[in-house]
DNA sequence: TTCTTAAATTATAATCATTACATTATTGGA
DNA sequence: TCCAATAATGTAATGATTATAATTTAAGAA
Protein backbone atom coordinates (compact mmCIF):
# COMPACT_ATOMS: atom_id res chain seq x y z
CA UNK A 1 0.00 0.00 0.00
CA UNK A 2 2.59 2.50 -1.16
CA UNK A 3 5.16 2.01 1.68
CA UNK A 4 7.91 1.06 -0.33
CA UNK A 5 8.99 4.72 -0.83
CA UNK A 6 9.36 4.94 3.53
CA UNK A 7 10.63 1.54 3.55
CA UNK A 8 13.48 2.76 1.16
CA UNK A 9 14.60 5.83 2.79
CA UNK A 10 14.59 3.94 6.26
CA UNK A 11 16.67 1.15 4.37
CA UNK A 12 18.95 4.00 2.81
CA UNK A 13 19.34 5.38 6.14
CA UNK A 14 20.40 2.38 7.71
CA UNK A 15 17.60 2.23 9.98
CA UNK A 16 14.86 -0.59 11.18
CA UNK A 17 12.05 -0.79 9.61
CA UNK A 18 9.03 -0.90 12.18
CA UNK A 19 5.37 -0.54 12.21
CA UNK A 20 5.72 2.42 14.11
CA UNK A 21 7.88 4.06 12.09
CA UNK A 22 6.07 3.61 8.53
CA UNK A 23 3.23 4.77 9.67
CA UNK A 24 4.23 7.63 11.56
CA UNK A 25 6.37 8.83 8.06
CA UNK A 26 3.21 8.07 6.20
CA UNK A 27 0.86 10.57 8.31
CA UNK A 28 3.70 13.13 7.96
CA UNK A 29 4.05 12.18 4.82
CA UNK A 30 0.17 13.28 4.01
CA UNK A 31 -0.44 15.84 6.47
CA UNK A 32 2.14 18.50 6.05
CA UNK A 33 0.68 20.50 8.73
CA UNK A 34 3.99 20.76 10.82
CA UNK A 35 2.39 18.75 14.02
CA UNK A 36 3.76 18.59 17.08
CA UNK A 37 4.81 15.30 19.33
CA UNK A 38 1.44 15.13 20.98
CA UNK A 39 -0.97 15.64 17.44
CA UNK A 40 1.49 12.18 16.62
CA UNK A 41 0.87 10.69 19.46
CA UNK A 42 -2.60 11.39 19.42
CA UNK A 43 -2.95 9.81 15.49
CA UNK A 44 -0.94 7.02 16.53
CA UNK A 45 -3.07 5.82 19.40
CA UNK A 46 -5.93 5.29 16.99
CA UNK A 47 -4.06 2.74 14.98
CA UNK A 48 -1.93 1.54 18.09
CA UNK A 49 -4.34 1.76 20.48
CA UNK A 50 -1.29 0.24 23.35
CA UNK A 51 1.17 2.43 21.72
CA UNK A 52 3.89 4.52 24.08
CA UNK A 53 4.48 8.05 23.68
CA UNK A 54 8.03 7.25 24.50
CA UNK A 55 7.70 5.61 21.36
CA UNK A 56 6.61 8.22 19.05
CA UNK A 57 9.50 10.48 20.89
CA UNK A 58 12.37 7.88 19.79
CA UNK A 59 10.74 7.84 16.13
CA UNK A 60 10.61 10.74 15.66
CA UNK A 61 14.37 11.30 16.95
CA UNK A 62 15.60 8.95 14.68
CA UNK A 63 13.48 10.39 11.65
CA UNK A 64 14.81 13.55 12.87
CA UNK A 65 18.44 12.87 13.27
CA UNK A 66 18.39 10.72 9.91
CA UNK A 67 17.39 13.58 8.54
CA UNK A 68 14.33 11.76 6.66
CA UNK A 69 12.04 15.11 8.31
CA UNK A 70 12.30 18.46 9.25
CA UNK A 71 11.11 19.78 12.89
CA UNK A 72 10.85 23.47 13.90
CA UNK A 73 10.12 25.51 17.54
CA UNK A 74 7.94 28.18 17.22
CA UNK A 75 8.16 31.05 20.14
CA UNK A 76 4.84 30.75 21.20
CA UNK A 77 5.42 27.39 22.46
CA UNK A 78 7.82 25.01 23.73
CA UNK A 79 6.51 22.07 21.77
CA UNK A 80 8.52 20.33 19.09
CA UNK A 81 6.83 20.66 15.82
CA UNK A 82 8.05 17.76 12.85
CA UNK A 83 7.52 18.04 9.04
CA UNK A 84 8.00 15.37 6.61
CA UNK A 85 8.67 18.15 3.83
CA UNK A 86 12.63 18.45 3.98
CA UNK A 87 12.94 21.30 1.33
CA UNK A 88 10.69 23.62 2.75
CA UNK A 89 12.24 25.73 5.61
CA UNK A 90 10.21 29.11 5.56
CA UNK A 91 7.43 29.16 8.21
CA UNK A 92 4.63 31.81 8.54
CA UNK A 93 3.05 31.19 12.02
CA UNK A 94 -0.34 33.25 12.67
CA UNK A 95 -0.89 34.74 15.60
CA UNK A 96 -4.42 34.71 15.45
CA UNK A 97 -5.59 31.40 13.96
CA UNK A 98 -2.50 29.27 15.23
CA UNK A 99 -2.49 27.57 11.67
CA UNK A 100 1.66 27.32 9.87
CA UNK A 101 2.05 27.84 6.53
CA UNK A 102 4.98 27.05 3.90
CA UNK A 103 6.65 29.62 2.20
CA UNK A 104 9.08 29.58 -0.67
CA UNK A 105 11.90 31.09 -0.48
CA UNK A 106 15.02 31.67 -2.57
CA UNK A 107 17.59 32.34 0.67
CA UNK A 108 20.33 32.04 -0.17
CA UNK A 109 22.12 30.43 2.87
CA UNK A 110 25.86 29.26 1.64
CA UNK A 111 26.13 32.80 0.16
CA UNK A 112 25.42 34.14 3.48
CA UNK A 113 27.40 31.69 5.64
CA UNK A 114 30.51 31.92 3.45
CA UNK A 115 31.71 34.75 4.82
CA UNK A 116 31.57 34.21 8.50
CA UNK A 117 33.14 30.99 7.90
CA UNK A 118 30.06 28.49 9.76
CA UNK A 119 28.42 25.43 7.91
CA UNK A 120 24.95 25.06 7.65
CA UNK A 121 23.49 21.57 7.85
CA UNK A 122 20.04 22.98 8.59
CA UNK A 123 18.03 26.33 9.12
CA UNK A 124 14.59 27.41 9.97
CA UNK A 125 13.31 30.61 9.00
CA UNK A 126 9.80 31.61 11.43
CA UNK A 127 7.89 34.55 10.74
CA UNK A 128 4.83 36.05 12.84
CA UNK A 129 2.18 37.83 12.40
CA UNK A 130 -1.28 37.72 10.55
CA UNK A 131 -2.75 35.78 8.13
CA UNK A 132 -4.31 36.76 5.12
CA UNK A 133 -7.41 35.04 6.18
CA UNK A 134 -7.55 36.85 9.67
CA UNK A 135 -6.61 40.08 7.84
CA UNK A 136 -9.76 39.80 6.11
CA UNK A 137 -12.00 39.44 8.81
CA UNK B 1 24.14 55.97 35.62
CA UNK B 2 22.71 55.77 31.61
CA UNK B 3 19.63 54.42 32.67
CA UNK B 4 17.83 57.63 30.90
CA UNK B 5 17.84 55.68 27.56
CA UNK B 6 15.76 52.49 29.19
CA UNK B 7 13.47 54.66 31.49
CA UNK B 8 12.32 56.84 27.91
CA UNK B 9 11.66 53.70 26.24
CA UNK B 10 9.76 52.25 28.82
CA UNK B 11 7.61 55.44 29.04
CA UNK B 12 7.10 55.51 25.05
CA UNK B 13 5.65 52.36 25.49
CA UNK B 14 3.57 53.17 28.42
CA UNK B 15 5.28 50.56 30.59
CA UNK B 16 6.18 51.81 34.27
CA UNK B 17 9.61 52.12 35.44
CA UNK B 18 10.85 49.86 37.88
CA UNK B 19 14.24 48.73 39.36
CA UNK B 20 13.81 45.64 37.69
CA UNK B 21 12.53 45.94 34.22
CA UNK B 22 15.61 48.71 34.58
CA UNK B 23 18.46 46.07 35.37
CA UNK B 24 17.21 43.23 33.13
CA UNK B 25 17.51 45.80 30.33
CA UNK B 26 20.46 47.00 31.42
CA UNK B 27 21.76 43.38 31.26
CA UNK B 28 20.10 42.35 28.24
CA UNK B 29 21.55 45.53 26.15
CA UNK B 30 25.42 44.90 27.54
CA UNK B 31 25.33 41.07 26.97
CA UNK B 32 23.83 40.45 23.42
CA UNK B 33 24.47 36.69 23.61
CA UNK B 34 20.78 35.47 23.45
CA UNK B 35 20.27 34.51 27.03
CA UNK B 36 17.48 32.06 28.48
CA UNK B 37 15.38 33.29 31.35
CA UNK B 38 17.19 31.26 33.83
CA UNK B 39 20.61 32.86 32.96
CA UNK B 40 18.60 36.67 33.25
CA UNK B 41 17.16 34.88 36.05
CA UNK B 42 20.80 33.91 37.52
CA UNK B 43 22.04 36.77 36.93
CA UNK B 44 19.41 39.63 38.43
CA UNK B 45 19.44 36.98 41.26
CA UNK B 46 23.44 38.61 42.07
CA UNK B 47 22.35 42.12 42.06
CA UNK B 48 18.70 41.12 44.08
CA UNK B 49 19.45 38.31 46.15
CA UNK B 50 15.25 38.27 46.87
CA UNK B 51 14.24 38.61 43.53
CA UNK B 52 11.25 35.89 42.44
CA UNK B 53 11.67 34.24 38.90
CA UNK B 54 8.38 34.93 38.05
CA UNK B 55 9.54 38.70 38.02
CA UNK B 56 11.62 37.69 35.57
CA UNK B 57 9.33 35.61 33.36
CA UNK B 58 6.78 38.93 33.92
CA UNK B 59 9.60 41.59 33.11
CA UNK B 60 10.78 39.29 30.02
CA UNK B 61 7.15 38.90 28.97
CA UNK B 62 5.81 42.73 29.14
CA UNK B 63 9.39 43.99 27.42
CA UNK B 64 8.85 41.33 24.57
CA UNK B 65 4.81 42.48 24.03
CA UNK B 66 6.18 46.21 23.85
CA UNK B 67 8.22 45.19 21.43
CA UNK B 68 11.50 46.11 23.54
CA UNK B 69 13.77 42.81 22.80
CA UNK B 70 13.82 39.82 20.93
CA UNK B 71 12.65 36.28 21.70
CA UNK B 72 13.47 32.99 19.64
CA UNK B 73 13.31 29.52 20.38
CA UNK B 74 15.90 26.76 18.33
CA UNK B 75 15.17 23.32 18.41
CA UNK B 76 17.78 21.71 20.66
CA UNK B 77 16.11 23.08 23.70
CA UNK B 78 12.29 23.82 24.72
CA UNK B 79 14.11 27.14 26.50
CA UNK B 80 13.33 30.76 25.49
CA UNK B 81 15.62 33.03 24.68
CA UNK B 82 15.96 36.72 24.83
CA UNK B 83 17.75 39.54 23.04
CA UNK B 84 18.04 43.33 23.35
CA UNK B 85 19.19 43.54 19.56
CA UNK B 86 15.10 43.99 17.52
CA UNK B 87 17.02 44.51 14.44
CA UNK B 88 19.02 41.48 14.02
CA UNK B 89 16.74 38.44 13.34
CA UNK B 90 19.50 36.28 11.58
CA UNK B 91 21.17 33.21 14.27
CA UNK B 92 23.58 30.59 13.50
CA UNK B 93 23.51 28.19 16.11
CA UNK B 94 26.57 26.28 17.05
CA UNK B 95 25.71 22.39 16.89
CA UNK B 96 29.25 21.78 18.47
CA UNK B 97 30.04 24.77 20.93
CA UNK B 98 26.33 26.19 21.42
CA UNK B 99 27.25 29.78 20.60
CA UNK B 100 24.63 31.71 19.32
CA UNK B 101 26.03 34.23 16.61
CA UNK B 102 24.21 36.98 15.07
CA UNK B 103 23.97 37.36 11.23
CA UNK B 104 22.96 40.21 9.11
CA UNK B 105 21.54 39.55 6.13
CA UNK B 106 18.87 41.92 3.31
CA UNK B 107 16.89 39.16 3.42
CA UNK B 108 13.14 41.27 1.73
CA UNK B 109 10.47 39.55 3.88
CA UNK B 110 7.54 42.25 3.11
CA UNK B 111 8.51 40.88 -0.56
CA UNK B 112 8.12 37.02 0.55
CA UNK B 113 5.14 37.50 2.33
CA UNK B 114 2.94 39.79 0.13
CA UNK B 115 2.15 37.46 -2.38
CA UNK B 116 0.71 35.46 0.16
CA UNK B 117 -1.18 38.41 1.77
CA UNK B 118 0.13 37.28 5.23
CA UNK B 119 1.13 40.97 7.49
CA UNK B 120 4.63 40.12 9.18
CA UNK B 121 4.93 41.46 12.53
CA UNK B 122 8.85 39.74 13.75
CA UNK B 123 10.38 36.68 12.11
CA UNK B 124 13.49 34.94 13.09
CA UNK B 125 16.17 32.65 11.19
CA UNK B 126 17.49 30.13 12.58
CA UNK B 127 20.83 28.32 11.15
CA UNK B 128 22.07 25.08 12.44
CA UNK B 129 25.37 23.81 12.26
CA UNK B 130 29.37 23.82 12.75
CA UNK B 131 30.33 27.77 13.51
CA UNK B 132 33.77 28.52 11.58
CA UNK B 133 36.10 27.76 15.19
CA UNK B 134 34.71 24.33 15.61
CA UNK B 135 35.52 23.69 12.06
CA UNK B 136 38.44 24.40 12.71
CA UNK B 137 39.09 22.17 15.51
C1' DT C 1 2.80 65.20 50.05
C1' DT C 2 -0.69 61.91 50.60
C1' DC C 3 -4.21 59.07 48.50
C1' DT C 4 -5.70 55.86 45.13
C1' DT C 5 -5.64 52.38 41.85
C1' DA C 6 -3.78 49.93 38.31
C1' DA C 7 0.15 47.45 37.50
C1' DA C 8 4.15 44.84 39.25
C1' DT C 9 6.16 41.53 42.35
C1' DT C 10 6.03 37.59 45.05
C1' DA C 11 5.31 32.75 46.53
C1' DT C 12 3.33 28.46 45.88
C1' DA C 13 1.28 24.97 43.44
C1' DA C 14 0.07 22.89 39.12
C1' DT C 15 0.87 21.65 34.38
C1' DC C 16 3.07 20.16 30.36
C1' DA C 17 7.00 18.78 27.40
C1' DT C 18 10.91 16.24 27.61
C1' DT C 19 14.57 13.17 29.45
C1' DA C 20 16.49 9.26 32.01
C1' DC C 21 16.58 4.67 32.82
C1' DA C 22 15.72 -0.06 33.13
C1' DT C 23 13.13 -3.85 31.03
C1' DT C 24 11.08 -6.38 27.32
C1' DA C 25 10.28 -7.16 22.43
C1' DT C 26 11.47 -7.06 17.64
C1' DT C 27 14.26 -6.58 13.39
C1' DG C 28 17.42 -8.34 10.21
C1' DG C 29 21.60 -10.57 9.30
C1' DA C 30 24.50 -14.97 10.32
C1' DT D 1 16.21 -20.56 13.43
C1' DC D 2 19.37 -18.02 16.42
C1' DC D 3 21.69 -13.91 17.99
C1' DA D 4 23.03 -9.25 18.64
C1' DA D 5 21.78 -4.77 17.98
C1' DT D 6 18.19 -1.81 17.92
C1' DA D 7 13.39 -0.44 19.01
C1' DA D 8 9.46 -0.16 22.08
C1' DT D 9 7.66 0.21 26.60
C1' DG D 10 6.58 2.00 31.30
C1' DT D 11 7.67 4.63 35.07
C1' DA D 12 9.76 8.14 37.37
C1' DA D 13 12.27 12.43 37.33
C1' DT D 14 13.38 16.90 35.55
C1' DG D 15 12.85 21.41 33.89
C1' DA D 16 10.34 25.22 31.70
C1' DT D 17 6.26 27.51 31.98
C1' DT D 18 1.57 28.82 33.58
C1' DA D 19 -2.04 29.73 37.00
C1' DT D 20 -3.54 31.82 41.00
C1' DA D 21 -3.93 34.68 44.77
C1' DA D 22 -1.85 37.83 48.04
C1' DT D 23 1.20 41.72 48.77
C1' DT D 24 3.73 45.66 47.29
C1' DT D 25 4.86 49.54 44.44
C1' DA D 26 4.68 53.26 40.70
C1' DA D 27 2.69 57.25 39.23
C1' DG D 28 -1.00 60.35 38.53
C1' DA D 29 -4.72 63.05 41.06
C1' DA D 30 -6.30 65.56 45.04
Amino acid sequence: MGLDKYIEMLKTKGLKVTQHRLEIMKYLDNNRTHPTLDQVYLYMKEKFPSISKMTVYNVIDSLISSRIINSMRFVNSTELHVDFDNKTHFHFVCGKCGEIYDLDSDLDLQELLKKEGHEAEDYNVNIYGTCGKCAKK
